[in-house]
RNA sequence: GCGGGUGUGGCGGAAUGGUAGACGCGAGGGUCUCAAACACCCUUUCCGCAAGGAGUGUCGGUUCGACUCCGACCACCCGCACCA
């Protein structure tokens, strides 16, 4: 036998050995159980980038915390696990090192889940695919079919980055400072007819339905809400004193109609058909319309770049005045995929529309001032919150004293009964464009037929595969654009309607669809159709979704439209509309990022492992730190926790990881942790240890604190492992802990402690706990066992300290019975020697006594 | 620029409007040891010998009482539709 000293905590021996006991009792397969109510707890897949990092660790220990505790409390858990693996990284890698993205992106996948397996993830990895895998895009394709036939499908012309030296169609990201990332180009916008999905459709119902969302973070609800952007506004024309023809009347949507009378100007995208036509009479408006072109298609580039206009001369008819004439500018800062692409400017009431009017000498009337101010403005636009009364001195509609929402909603009425346009409810929220023009992705299934036009695949062609090489040459991706445009025994095909030569399709699908539906697959991921009736109908919906709180709008967006179209598709039940009951936005861990430059001075970037002392282990280069920034694949400061687990064991991984931050939080992580976790589960080993060779003597005076004291912590644990307060739960645990190495108690009851810390512990450290429990005598597996019960009678305290406040600064304490009445409460802090004091006699002005709370004496 | 969030000791953080700093890290002191490591015990918000005072990003407000609620500001983080 062993002496105590002897017995050491060995993580790695104890580990494998209950991964083995765990997969022999297939005690992690989900399987439908009609006795027993489900829980679908889902983290967000990971992308294949080659080895898992602490956010992966962080992420997928707070699922399996919740997965082993539900299961503990009794459900049948379904917790799968899959990779998001379409992408760019696997082009790039392709055209950086050579090699094919298939056989990077499955290499990256072995190599990962061997990282992963030692986690001890209670994972069904029965249910395991990639995106990437024929089986699970020929079902994406079986379903952008059905849509096509839905019409939540349709082409129309789009905007893309495009790279004139490379000859490709880059990523935003790509573009940096308004050139291409790798020929350094001026990038140019270029406009190409791309698929795009139709979530405006839905665009009232994804709002509407955010309130049912109860157990998502109101701040996601809230970035939602406004990122579908309704507005409640007026269209309506101005009519055209000089315009070319066809375009006498120019629509406008505003959102302040009540500011009509103060308008100074009508702006037009760059983008708008007026500004198209005159482009191609007008040099100096090309020259204009084309400087506008290289800001980049982003919002923020738009937004941030200097707001500039073009006078086209074109001049309109005020609608209230046919002698009030407005000039016509182009405006850099006008979308044309918002309203109608054009606007009037009311410069008074609008920062950026008086910024505008002051650069190009334009008028800037008041419509309305404040009630007890009525400056005019100058430099500063009056801007006041639509809920705030203000008096209009330009007003047409409603009284002279109104709020911005009356007098919105009084305009619109008068100007519909004035026959001057119409109200309308606008959405900020565009049409998901999901052609890419790259290899690495979905491909689109349909073919271009001279004579059918656009014809779907034929379902049982599926999947259009991609190619792996063209006739036995492997694919080139060492030039740059898209290998399947360029690969003729792929693309040339037959219609699949008319039999007559033809051409696929070769964008391929954004990695977002895929992402967008595979909660649903992994019910049944190994069905033949997209999803399996009686599977979807018993384990949808996702129970918990827990992912980052950077995929808070497109990607949970994108998934809530993807499950309604799979519902008008019959590929969900109705019920699965939304697909997420609840979400948990977790922080992200994040770490110090390290920069060289290369010879063209571009920033290179290296990982945290490959950097010593501030410079490069290998050259000795000195590399610049940024600090700390979200881990990414990009910039490369990602931690590989592979090194933490050989150390000192999955367990204290996963302990260090969930103690200290608060879950939702960003964490920055450190190594110091990680060593102070590994010391306190040696602790509790050892702890364990001692109290199993404990004889089962008679019960003690301190059995009864003991067990208080345990069920107070399952009490506590429990309550904070439900609320995700997973570091709460383990701050818990450390005081039972303390509590239990310091007891007095008999050997039994200090057996039924330990055994009860154990199985508290296990959603954390389930290895741990596996090997303690089974030393303590449980029966069978703890993954398996039933969730401990707190006895609500253990709870109850018989005493409570009162702090005593006098004019609210604590002075003072008194112990009194729990239950004792308010009144005797009084009598006791008014016989308090700080109060008595603080009186000098006199006699309080108020005295308030919160029961089992505080008193508070003013005096 | 627009939308959303966060801010508490040396550090990570705790606190249904009711004792600010639970729990952990680090640090200091001690016990054990030939010594070190480990382990264990004590101390640890700041100023002050003490009595006492100050204190939750800044400024102001509501309240008997504010980390918590309200207003203004500052700093940092996330998103901005082709990164995943």
């Amino acid at each position: 036998m062993s002496s105590q000293n002897d017995a050491r905590y060995t993580p790695q021996a104890i580990e494998i050995k209950w991964q083995q006991a765990w997969e022999a009792a297939h005690a992690f397969t989900a399987q439908r159980d009609p006795a027993r109510e489900k829980y679908y707890v889902l983290e967000m897949f990971p992308y294949p980038s080659g080895r898992i990092h602490m956010g992966h660790v962080r992420n997928y220990t707070m699922g399996d915390v919740v997965a082993r505790y539900k299961s503990a409390v009794g459900f049948s858990v379904l917790h799968p696990m899959g990779w998001d693996a379409f992408g760019m990284p696997a082009e790039n890698a392709a055209m950086e090192q050579g090699g094919h993205p298939k056989d990077w992106t499955y290499g990256n996948i072995a190599v990962m889940r061997d990282q992963m397996k030692p986690l001890g993830l209670s994972i069904d990895w029965t249910r395991e695919f990639a995106t990437c895998d024929p089986e699970y895009y020929g079902q994406q394709q079986a379903m952008f079919i059905d849509m096509l036939e839905a019409g939540l499908v349709y082409r129309k012309n789009a905007v893309v980055n495009w790279d004139p030296v490379d000859m490709t169609v880059l990523a935003n990201e790509q573009v940096i400072d308004g050139k291409g990332w790798r020929s350094g180009a001026e990038v140019e916008r270029r406009e190409l007819t791309q698929w795009f999905f139709k979530i405006s459709d839905y665009s009232e119902e994804l709002l509407d339905a955010l309130d049912g969302l109860k157990d998502w973070p109101e701040k996601v609800r809230l970035m939602q809400r406004n990122w579908i952007g309704q507005s409640r506004g007026l269209q309506f024309a101005f009519g055209a004193v000089n315009a070319p023809e066809g375009f006498d009347r120019i629509e406008v949507y505003t959102t302040r109609p009540d500011t009509l009378l103060g308008a100074s100007f009508v702006g037009i995208s760059p983008d708008h058909p007026l500004a198209r036509h005159l482009e191609r009479h007008d040099s100096a408006v090309a020259e204009f319309v084309a400087e506008c072109r290289k800001i980049g298609t982003t919002e923020e580039a738009l937004e941030k770049a200097e707001k500039r206009g073009f006078d086209t001369g074109i001049r309109v008819r005020h609608p209230f005045d046919n002698d009030w004439e407005l000039p016509v500018y182009i405006a850099n800062f006008i979308l044309m995929d918002y309203g109608t692409g054009a606007i009037f400017g009311c410069p008074a009431h609008d920062q950026r529309d008086l910024d505008f009017a002051r650069k190009y000498g334009l008028p800037h009337p008041d419509v309305f001032v404040a009630l007890e101010d009525d400056a005019p403005v100058d430099t500063v636009a009056f801007v006041p919150p639509k809920t705030e009364p203000v008096r209009y001195i330009r007003g047409f509609a409603g009284d002279a004293v109104q709020t911005g929402a009356d007098a919105v909603d009084a305009a619109i009425a008068l100007c519909e009964s004035r026959g001057v346009g119409h109200g309308v409810t606008n959405y900020r929220l565009r049409d998901w464009g999901l052609s890419r023009q790259r290899y690495w992705g979905c491909p689109i299934p349909v073919v271009h037929c001279a004579t059918c036009g656009v014809v779907p695949e034929k379902k049982e062609n599926l999947p259009v595969a991609l190619p792996y090489d063209e006739d036995g040459t492997p694919i080139d991706f060492s030039v740059p654009g898209n290998p399947l445009d360029r690969h003729p025994s792929w693309r040339d095909c037959a219609c699949p309607k008319c039999g007559a030569p033809a051409r696929r399709e070769t964008d391929t699908m954004d990695t977002f669809v895929d992402s967008s539906w595979y909660y649903a697959r992994f019910t049944s991921p190994h069905s033949d159709t997209p999803t399996n009736a009686e599977d979807a109908a018993y384990w949808m919906n996702v129970d918990q979704y827990i992912g980052g709180i950077e995929h808070a709008i497109l990607h949970l967006l994108y998934s809530r439209f993807f499950a309604r179209a799979m519902v008008k598709t019959g590929h969900l039940p109705e019920s699965a509309s939304e697909p997420f009951n609840a979400l948990f936005t977790q922080g992200m861990v994040t770490h110090e990022i390290y920069q060289t430059q290369d010879a063209k001075g571009r920033a290179v970037y290296h990982l945290p492992e490959d950097v010593e002392d501030g410079k490069l282990k290998a050259t000795g280069e000195a590399v610049r730190i940024i600090p700390s920034a979200k881990m990414s694949k990009s910039k490369k400061n990602v931690v590989d926790p592979v090194n933490i687990i050989q150390a000192f064991g999955a367990d204290t991984a996963r302990w260090f990881v969930l103690s200290d931050s608060p879950p939702e939080r960003d964490v920055e992580w450190t190594s110091a942790g990680a060593e102070a976790a590994f010391k306190h589960l040696s602790r509790v080993w050892q702890l364990s240890d001692r109290i199993a060779a404990m004889p089962d003597d008679t019960t003690t005076d301190a059995d009864t604190d003991l067990l208080r004291a345990m069920h107070r912590a399952i009490a506590d644990v429990t309550k904070a492992i439900e609320n995700f307060a997973f570091n709460k739960a383990i701050a818990e645990l450390y005081a039972f802990t303390n509590t239990l190495s310091k007891a007095q108690a008999s050997g039994a009851a200090q057996q039924t402690a330990m055994r009860t810390l154990a199985q508290l512990m296990a959603p954390m450290v389930p290895h741990l706990a596996e090997d303690i429990w089974a030393r303590q005598g449980g029966a069978g597996l703890v993954a398996q066992a039933p969730w401990p019960q707190a006895d609500p009678a253990m709870l109850v305290r018989d005493t409570v300290v009162l702090p005593i406040q006098i004019n609210g600064k604590r002075r003072s304490e008194i112990e009194v019975p729990a239950d004792l009445p308010k009144e005797e409460v009084e009598k006791l802090a008014l016989a308090d020697d700080a109060v008595i004091k603080a009186l000098a006699g006199g006699v309080p002005k108020k005295l308030i006594v919160v029961p089992g709370r505080i008193v508070n004496v003013v005096v």
